[in-house]
DNA sequence: CATTCGTGGTA
DNA sequence: TTACCAAGAAT
């Protein structure tokens, strides 16, 4: 293949077609790194509001490296993935404390950094510094299989390191252009289902379409099936019209505010023992709510019951808002507006 | 290396 | 409804 005239083809189509995304408008790498954050494994679409939302709140780095931990979760509520924004918040403190706020231009030294891995250390040092380095994701490796008729499994970190390395040979000097370039075909024409090869700008360097084997690329291994989850969900009123929450320190969603959440064959009174709690009778549930996860399903029956306790725990209901709350838990919540 | 981490959209 | 996918990284 030629590859410098692959390039030319791609580049001078990206430069036709590029969308004009928010972090497009911006050459501070603390930027462009926290939009790569925002969107590893998550849609354009999804990100932009976020985005702008924390540019607009956390305009430098040192105001985000300076913000509350709980305050960024609450921010990043509804994106998914929280480790990120908690990674992501480490990470810039010690952006702040040990290279004086600098986002390191060297590879190396970035990939050190809380939450920066192969892609997002590529895509920054690549974009914001123009360094030569590969920024493989999900569409890049979607481009690469069905051009070179690549059968190997792209969910084995061998296989991602392999192309990254490929496409370190061949690619131009306009490191940061090439590698959105690359990301824009698989996000807009060479997409998962039904791609739009009869208008790509490579079609005539791709071997799956002058073979017609598109639609076998890229191969990856099947998911396992989600494991089944039963849960009581518990909303513990009390006569200050307040709500029982704690803060998930062990379990799935660390860091996020939590209704009360036992495995269905729970007792009453075990509750009642592990919360320090007297409570209501329980009636039947007012509710039942599934909620998906990538590798898991939560089946969850909401109860509502009441107590003349008070603690720490209880949190008016004027205020649960201002809490970090997954979609799970605001599933549950949305009962309390609705039914109380 | 395989598994674990959210959520919304699509066919 | 089910399965897969989206600018992946940590463990």
């Amino acid at each position: 293949m030629n590859y410098k005239s692959f390039n030319e083809s791609l580049l001078s189509w990206y430069y036709e077609v590029r969308r004009d995304l928010p972090w497009r408008q911006t050459n501070d790498p603390y930027k462009i790194w926290l939009s790569e954050v925002m969107l590893q494994q998550t849609q354009v679409k999804t990100v932009i509001p976020y985005y702008n939302r924390f540019i607009d709140k956390y305009p430098t780095l040192d105001s985000i490296a300076d913000e509350s931990s709980e305050n960024l979760l609450k921010e990043w509520e509804g994106l998914g993935y929280y480790n990120r924004i908690r990674n992501f918040h480490e990470a810039v403190k010690e952006v702040k404390s040990s290279y004086h706020s600098k986002v390191p231009d060297n590879l190396n030294e970035f990939l050190k950094l809380k939450g920066v891995g192969p892609y997002i250390g590529g895509a920054v040092q690549s974009i914001a510094f123009n360094h030569r380095v590969a920024a493989v994701d999900g569409n890049v490796l979607r481009v690469m299989t069905r051009l070179t008729e690549d059968d190997r499994d792209i969910s084995k970190q061998k296989t991602i390191t392999s192309i990254k390395e490929h496409i370190e040979t061949f690619m131009p000097i306009f490191a940061g252009d090439f590698n959105q370039a690359m990301m824009e075909l698989g996000a807009t024409v060479c997409t998962p289902r039904i791609p739009k090869c009869v208008t790509c700008p490579v079609q005539s360097y791709c071997e799956s379409f002058k073979n017609n084997t598109v639609n076998q690329y890229p191969f990856k291994k099947k998911s396992k099936a989600k494991k089944e989850y039963y849960y009581n969900i518990y909303l513990i009123l009390n006569d200050n019209n307040e709500v029982y929450l704690y803060k998930e320190t062990d379990d799935l969603l660390q860091g996020m505010y939590k209704f009360p959440k036992y495995d269905i064959d729970t007792s009453i009174e075990n509750i009642e023992d592990k919360l320090n709690l007297t409570l209501s009778s329980l009636t039947e549930p007012i509710g039942e709510e599934k909620h998906v996860f990538t590798h898991k399903v939560w089946y969850m029956n909401i109860y509502v019951v009441y107590t003349k306790d008070k603690n720490d725990h209880f949190v008016p209901l004027s205020n649960v808002r201002d809490l970090p709350m997954s979609v799970a838990m605001q599933k549950v919540y949305k009962y309390i507006d609705e039914t109380i």
